[in-house]
Order: structure tokens, then C-alpha cells, then sequence
DNA sequence: TATTATTTAAAACGAACGTTTGAATAATCC
DNA sequence: GGATTATTCAAACGTTCGTTTTAAATAATA
């Protein structure tokens, strides 16, 4: 039975371009063959190492989940050290979780844009598999965060929270999966998404540049008044915008 | 060959079933096999109708998207003309385009939640022939809208609207597609969303209640003043936690 | 009625899939 | 240095995939 002191140059060439597979035709679109033809190992490996496709699939996100994971939390740490248990600002919230997921887009190190990319698009993977590897990977992270929004914004009704951070967990996922449609359209109106390693780093910048100011908008925006007026309400949003959800700074 | 006037029969009942297989079990995932058996018809049935897997897909699409485009569309006309010439609000256009959209998860007979799941998750497909048949299908929508948002919000920076329109369609997208992960986690704290029949018509009205206000107060966001200290505001942000990203209200 | 369109059944196509096997090779340990 | 374990390799496994080809039967149209 394999231990724990393998051959790094074949596991860590296998993730690698599996991750980079996996990112480009998706997880079933991406055959065993295909990935180990272009990490020059044989068909096998896989399943001596990783055990079978799932098992890699897993191993390719935990190598860099393990990271977020713990960055996440440590960062959150912090803020909530130095805050001396006065809650935290959503700003500084969401600047925490999506700002260091996004700092992995500048570090090839960490995975680079095609890890994004591929968290992008696998975030929406309806296999069962999939989904309860996520769901018990982020438990931990979400929790915590959700406690702290919780807790930053102590006026809003805890569902409304839970449907935001839903809503924001979207934009960015989509933004950095890059397969938006409006990409294809409007070409290089927002940058070449596609473009190589230098490119990737001031593309994630710019992500990040535009992204967070988004979510922290949506996240602060007035909640719905009437429940069942849904088109009026609406429409008359445009006036009376600035009077709830107040964050008090 | 076959003609236009088909039997309707097999062809909606293909169509019915592929729909809600390919929702469930993903482009790939879903089987030829196992959709001519649910669909109670011959295994040829589905090349001699729609020649191939790709073509079933497209029509599934098309079946609900020319209702989805032309809607859009009208609904869009109407307003300007109401407007006499002067810019729409930008609420007024978000309901239009998003409104319309999750008007179709309240009725079964414009493809109901099935069809919106579906949609959501296939929009980030990474399969070629998805994006591209995708870009061509929104592509006069998507440009209609992108013009209304740039008429009503004159002193945005263009390429920010895109930006924003992008991330809003993220959050569309993601929230639609019901495979969150915050779902398998938080469980019923927002609602069940993989009840049946009657819960859907409720579900998408929640959705659109809370969908809306956020994608607004994203839209409405302040600009980002700085273009190039992103790093460092991101690293630093756990100390100086309190000066950057502020919002001029 | 003649003709065309649709549906069924059954079988097979070649290709690709993930996985397994058993022998050969490389690395490690006593 | 011999024994043991870890790794690599070529080859084959059985299954499933989308598609096509037969054929005959039924339905719709001219």
C-alpha cells in the first residue's frame, strides 16, 4: 500500500494538469486519458495515487481548499481580535472572504486564475458528489462568517443575510469562472479574460477591484418592504433607496 | 425528411424529459439512453427529431428562450416608449430583464424552476458549443439592455456597467440554478428550494423579492476611486481596517 | 389510393470511458 | 546486499456512450 512519502514529481504533475483540465472541459468533460497523456504518466497513476477519478477530482481542490480554509479563518481572527468584541463592518467582512479568495488569482503558488476558474465553474456542478465535497469543505468557513455578518448587521433578519451572502457567493463565483456570455459578446470591452500569467494578475486585481464594491452595495441595499407588491416596490426603489440597512459607522 | 408538422407528442414528451434530465444530472451526465426510456420513446427517436444530442439540447433551449427573448424585448419597448424619449431608471430596466426572467419559475408552462435551474447551471458550461450557441441566443437582448443601462446611468464609465451587468448575471445565474452550497449547509433556513410544483410558484416569488433589491444595490454601488493599491489595501485591510472603500451617501 | 412521415424494434457500430491486473523497475530498509 | 516495499508500465477488462442501420408497422397527407 502507497504511504505518505511518494513520488511528489508524478502526484504533483497529475494535479496540476488535472486542475487545468477539469477547469478547461469540466469534470466529466475531462477524460483520464487526456490528463495523464499530458503529465507524460501512465494511465494508471491516477488510480494508484488518488484511488479513481473522484479521488483526484477531491485531492486537486484540497490542495488548495486546505490554504483558503485556513487563511479565511486566521484572517477573520484578526479582524475580530482587534475589534475587541465590538462587531465587525460588513466592508471589512466580505473584504476578508472574497478579498483573500481572490488574492489566490494573483499567486500562481496558490492556483492562480485557473484554480478560480475552476472553483468557478465546479461551484455549479450539479453532480451529488461534488456537492457534498463542497458542503462539508466550507462548512466550517461559512459558519464563521455567517456569525460575524450576523452579528455586523444585528437589525436585519437573519434569512435576508443567509439570501445575500447567497446572492454574493454567486457574483463571484460566476465573475471568476470567466465562461460568462458576455464575454463572448462584448469581446475585450472588460479585459481578455483568457490572456496568459502575466495577464492573470492584473486581471484578478481588477476582479477585485470591481467586484467588492458590488457585493458590499448588494449586501447593503434596502430589504423589500412589501412582501407581495414585488413590481411597485421595486420601481419606487430608485426614490426612498437610502433608508434601511444603515450600517452604523 | 422531416417536415415541420410533426408529432407533437413525441417530440414535446423528448423534450420534457432531456429538460429535466439535463437540469438534474448535468449536459454530460445525462444519457440518451436514459431519457428515450423516461420519455417512453424509441432510442432513435431523438437523432431522427433533433439529429444528434447537441441538437436536442439546443432545442430544449430554444423551445423556452424565444418566449424569454421576445418578452424581454417588448417589455423593454414598452418602457421607452412610456418614457417619451428620456432615460429609463435603472430599476425599471433590472426588472425588465431579471423580472422577466424569474416571471418563468411562477409558471410551469414557460418551463417553471426546472427550466430555470437548468439554465443557471448550464450557463457556465465550459463546452464550446454551449457558449457559443448561448452568445447567440442573448446577443441582441443583451445588447438592448446594455444600452438602456448606459443611457440611464450617463456618468458610469461604460466598460463599469459591463462589469456590473457581468456580475449581476452571476447572481441571477448562481441563485437560479439552486446547486449552492450554502443550501446543503444552512438546509431549510431559506426555504426549500427542490419543493415540487406548488412550492415553485412561491419559491420564484421569494427569489424575486430579495433577488432584485440586492442586484440594485450592486448596480448603485460606488465606483472604485483607486485604481492600483488593491494588494495592499488587501493585506493591510486586517490593521487599518477602516478608511478605504468608503461610500458617499 | 398512393405517398410520405413517423414510430417502433432490435441489433450492431466504433469509440471512448474508468478501472484492474500482473509483471517490471526503482527506491527504501534491515 | 538481499528483502521488502513503492512506483511505473503495457495491456486488457467490461461497460457505456452517441449514432447508425436494418426492418416492419402505423399514422398522416396528397
Amino acid at each position: 500500500m502507497p504511504d505518505n512519502k511518494l513520488n511528489l514529481d508524478t502526484r504533483e504533475r497529475i494535479l496540476d494538469v488535472a486542475e487545468r483540465q477539469f477547469m478547461a472541459h469540466g469534470y466529466e468533460g475531462a477524460s483520464m486519458r487526456m490528463i495523464t497523456r499530458e503529465a507524460e504518466v501512465n494511465l494508471a497513476a491516477v488510480n494508484y495515487h488518488f484511488g479513481s477519478k473522484e479521488g483526484l477530482l477531491r485531492d486537486v481542490f484540497r490542495r488548495r481548499l486546505t490554504w483558503l480554509n485556513t487563511e479565511r479563518l486566521s484572517v477573520l481572527d484578526v479582524l475580530e481580535q482587534q475589534a475587541n468584541g465590538e462587531p465587525l463592518k460588513p466592508s471589512q467582512i466580505l473584504e476578508a472572504f472574497f478579498g483573500t479568495l481572490l488574492r489566490i488569482g494573483e499567486d500562481d503558488a496558490l492556483g492562480g486564475m485557473t484554480f478560480l476558474r475552476l472553483l468557478g465553474r465546479t461551484l455549479t456542478d450539479p453532480a451529488e458528489f461534488i456537492r457534498t465535497f463542497f458542503a462539508k469543505e466550507y462548512a466550517e468557513v461559512l459558519e464563521r462568517y455567517k456569525l460575524a455578518l450576523f452579528r455586523a448587521l444585528p437589525d436585519v433578519p437573519r434569512a435576508e443575510i443567509v439570501w445575500r451572502l447567497h446572492f454574493m457567493l454567486g457574483s463571484m463565483s460566476y465573475a471568476v469562472a470567466g465562461t460568462d456570455i458576455l464575454q463572448v459578446i462584448t469581446g475585450l470591452e472588460i479585459g481578455d479574460i483568457s490572456g496568459q500569467d502575466d495577464n492573470n494578475v492584473s486581471e484578478a486585481k481588477k476582479l477585485s477591484e470591481r467586484l467588492l464594491p458590488f457585493l458590499l452595495g448588494g449586501l447593503r441595499a434596502p430589504l423589500p418592504q412589501f412582501a407581495d407588491s414585488t413590481i411597485q416596490q421595486q420601481v419606487s426603489l430608485a426614490k426612498t433607496a437610502r433608508n434601511t440597512l444603515q450600517e452604523k459607522e
